[in-house]
DNA sequence: CTGTTAGCGCCTTCAA
DNA sequence: TTGAAGGCGCTAACAG
């Protein structure tokens, strides 16, 4: 547990001042060659690195661009491999930074990590599905499945109302019409976007909306199990679910089965998102596939540009229905034909 | 693009000290009942949070752990949710950061990324996949999959040998007696540990080590795709392929196809780590698994045990053959029957 | 070309 | 009970 060297042990052993160390290491001129060999020689030895922190203090900038969430979850960490890979050329390096891991507060983690982090340690933020927007940031923010509409500050987002509808009329097209919707988390827009694409394609096809099924999902497992017992509790109970994303409609699936009702035999279920579980289970989820990867590069191309002056910038993407296996033919008599 | 209320602000704004700001917020004892009151809605009228980069340089401590790794990729990504969720109702948050997004060089970002965090942001870390173990590090330091064997620091890691063991055991057991292997990363631990299972195997069966069936696979898809190739244009080729991980093993399915070979109809390939991919593709690569998740939670409790005064430990998980679908009976004739 | 000085935001003595 | 001063590691301005 030896004290990391710093910038004094390295000017004491090279026997010049602080400065010139600093001076050296960051190629700034007036320093001699002869002194700038002996100073780097010195830093090699003693494996001396600048402390990100003290930099980031003294400094503005820090080339680390940090990717802000509420915890570390499948749609997160995708993100963040879009966001790793398209910084892989650029001077920038990814700090991701989880917020409620130790404060178990659900509200107001973004500001708290953007105040936290952000002006010092980092350059510019990608916030992942913020639940609120921080009005007066100190840094360029990027948000990524924001809680608002494009009024707010730069988004990445896909269409999730054409996306909802294509996996509602997916449903529609295989026969079903009781046809269920277990919503997101209400404090975002997305979850506002898929229900209303999952409530227009039913008004197309000139099915009515019934309250009775739509129910709260949250977008997490342990949110939905409750929505997912009640609706196969239901009297009438629907034949199909589309659930806001894919945790909830996997969750649905495995509530079914607690209650004898295999997928898609007796229940067909679409998701939303296509995080990697999607296509592990058996059955293999049919669901809307968001371009994380995509997503993550889009952000970091929007935030980059604000970095060097440019605008904020709003970039709706494609989300494309991927047809598996966790929906069929309803009802079933038609299937065998 | 406001700049972030500091502790002076709120000082000013309270017309108290920043002495007695930090006091207050902090719960020293020293300040009156009614100051800390009206300090403290003074701090949420502003918004202010205490910046970490600074509290951190002050302080020893900053009740985050840090996650070091070189890239974002699945097997890191996987891991980091063990240990977000392991960390979830610990006082400690959780930061991410990699290594080489910006600075290219694979070697050493260890040693860089501590150095730069390490003793300032950071109360301990833990190493994904290190190829090298600092010795003199500031924080208490768990590796994953490290390097070398239990004679470093503190460590997780599956059992290597026995997994490789099984993966390529199941591959006799199916008839294959040309298995072919895609080594690991020569720099990491798990690398000869898993072709050490895969020889142990060979010959507990009586099949003689053919060098000519070795090939460096080196863990990523990129750096497979030459011995890949290189394996199916052998003129007497491998029926079968054990890949020292999962990437590896998707890239040598990938190859064989543009070859005109299909999976397992004219190769059988078993894989390594079980990343979320693995499960997804057609066919569903039959794997060992590593327990991800639960190595992550493995490393925050042995880090946490260090960072109160405990010793470091060394643990070894079981690894488990997983059977999908790139994996079937040699000769074909025989699947016949 | 090199060194001295000041200060980034915060916390911890120590003195008032 | 409060405030003033110093310093964590580093860099930018200024002196020498």
């Amino acid at each position: 547990m030896n004290r990391r060297p710093t910038i004094t042990d390295v000017a004491r052993a090279a026997g010049v001042s602080v400065a010139t160390v600093s001076k050296a290491i960051n190629d700034r001129d007036g320093v001699s060659a002869t002194t700038h060999a002996h100073v780097l020689r010195v830093v090699a030895e003693l494996g001396y690195e600048s402390s990100l922190v003290a930099t980031s203090m003294r400094r503005g900038r820090t080339n680390v661009i940090g990717v802000l969430v509420a915890e570390f979850e499948p749609f997160a960490l995708q993100l963040l491999q879009g966001v790793s890979s398209a910084l892989q050329d650029t001077p920038y390096d990814v700090l991701a930074y989880a917020g409620t891991v130790s404060a178990g507060d659900h509200l107001g983690w973004e500001r708290r990590s953007l105040s936290r982090l952000g002006g010092t340690l980092i350059d510019g933020a990608i916030l992942v599905t913020p639940s609120t927007m921080p009005q007066n940031a100190s840094v360029p923010i990027v948000a990524v499945d924001p809680h608002t509409g494009p009024d707010g500050p730069a988004s990445v987002a896909v269409h999730n109302v054409d996306g909802a509808r294509a996996a509602t009329e997916h449903l529609i097209g295989l026969g079903h019409r009781r046809i269920a919707h277990l919503r997101g988390r209400s404090d975002l827009e997305s979850a506002h976007q898929r229900e209303a694409g999952y409530r227009a394609a039913l008004e197309e096809a000139g099915i009515p909306v019934d309250p009775a099924l739509i129910l709260e999902g949250g977008y997490r497992a342990a949110s939905a199990t409750v929505g997912a017992r009640a609706l196969l509790e239901l009297t009438d109970r629907p034949t199909a679910v589309f659930a806001a994303n894919d945790l909830t409609a996997l969750e649905m699936i495995r509530v079914a089965a607690e209650h004898g009702l295999s997928t898609p035999r007796d229940l067909s279920v679409v998701g939303f998102d296509d995080i990697p579980d999607a296509a592990a289970g058996a059955p293999a989820l049919t669901t809307v596939r968001q371009p994380l990867t995509d997503m993550g590069g889009a952000a970091v191309r929007v935030l980059l540009s604000m970095l060097s002056g440019g605008e904020p910038e709003h970039i709706r993407m494609r989300a494309e229905l991927i047809v598996r296996g966790s929906t069929a033919v309803f009802p079933r008599s038609l299937a065998d034909s």
